[in-house]
DNA sequence: GATATCATGTAAGGTGTTACATGATTAG
DNA sequence: CTAATCATGTAACACCTTACATGATATC
């Protein structure tokens, strides 16, 4: 249940529409948790009938295709306080590229340095665009503490992205030993 | 599509009933690929039909509540190596704790510590847990291609728990400097 | 024969993904 | 008035989660 709880965040940080929403959702929010603008059309839906969020101007008659910008109500900004102190167990982690390569210790592991070449290299972009947002967005004078909590968040993104180009290096070594290939 | 492959990879490691399947996915293949028995059940199911593997001694009239063991076929070791072979981008990463955080700047803090210290201890029981398996199941000796590369998985989830637990301690000193708490 | 455990399964609902539909607005 | 883009939405399906149901087997 942790969608409509990004939502009456980024919604806190700034009022928007569904569209605006998935843009952020690409960008900086995206980082941790990631949507389509379908789950979020859905979910702006239900948190509206929920009373939590609220349309802003508000059309006589709702027109489909129209800018519809939402606001989050008292009630919403309680329910994601109650959620922050909620205690949540973490998820075990899902990685498919795992379970691909201990497959590939059954099947063999042709195919795999080129599949190993081509993740290190994406999260090497991820990575560079994380530190161009830490740049951009946390120069040394700012430091609220609302900046703080969230650059500590971006650096949580940042050192998974180092995690996996760390790990990725260290595999691809280990293919080479064997396959000469690389 | 990662849950038949998971399980397409069990049973070529090693013939199993749906119970079984199911305890060792609690274990060594749950550490980066969980599923619950009810899932399992069901995909072992469509395998079937799909003539990807077959249940071994197979009674005359299925009977429920009996023991059911399963191995792969030609067809099904096939689909998974093609799969192995498979583009397939990472997923963004999904973590309700950074998100909780990010909310936590919004609507403050309170909580958050204990949440934190909470979190702590639990990547730090499944480090102990991963670091015990690896002693275990990867004595020096033990070096074959398929040995390096189960090798190789294991250690990416430990380095991942010691990623949690690094970013942990620095979330907490972090919330420390300004709260006193901890 | 009562209880616990092993083992397989069903049902319902929530969440996520993919493809498509529809109207509003802007630029040429 | 055409095309591109902005913006909101529906539909169908796949996947995951939680709660529950049912029979088989072992133990007392």
């Amino acid at each position: 249940m942790s969608l409509p709880h990004a939502i009456l965040t980024a919604l806190l940080e700034k009022p928007s529409s569904g569209l605006e929403l998935t843009r952020r959702f690409d960008r900086s929010i995206g980082y941790f948790w990631s949507a389509t603008h379908q789950q979020i059309y859905r979910e702006l839906g239900k948190l509206e009938q929920a009373g939590l969020i609220r349309a802003l101007p508000a059309p006589a008659v709702p027109v489909r295709g129209q800018r519809k910008e939402y606001e989050v109500l008292p009630a919403g900004r309680d329910e994601l306080a109650e959620w922050t102190r909620r205690a949540e167990d973490p998820k075990p982690i899902r990685s498919a590229l795992l379970l691909r390569l201990r497959a590939a210790a059954v099947v063999g592991t042709e195919g795999m340095a080129d599949e190993l070449n081509r993740h290190l290299r994406l999260h090497r972009e991820q990575l560079d665009d994380y530190l161009g947002m830490e740049r951009r967005q946390f120069p040394p004078e700012r430091d609220s503490e609302a900046d703080r909590l969230r650059h500590l968040v971006l650096r949580g993104g940042i050192e998974l992205e180092r995690f996996w180009v760390a790990w990725l290096t260290e595999a691809l070594a280990g293919l080479d030993d064997r396959t000469g290939a690389g």
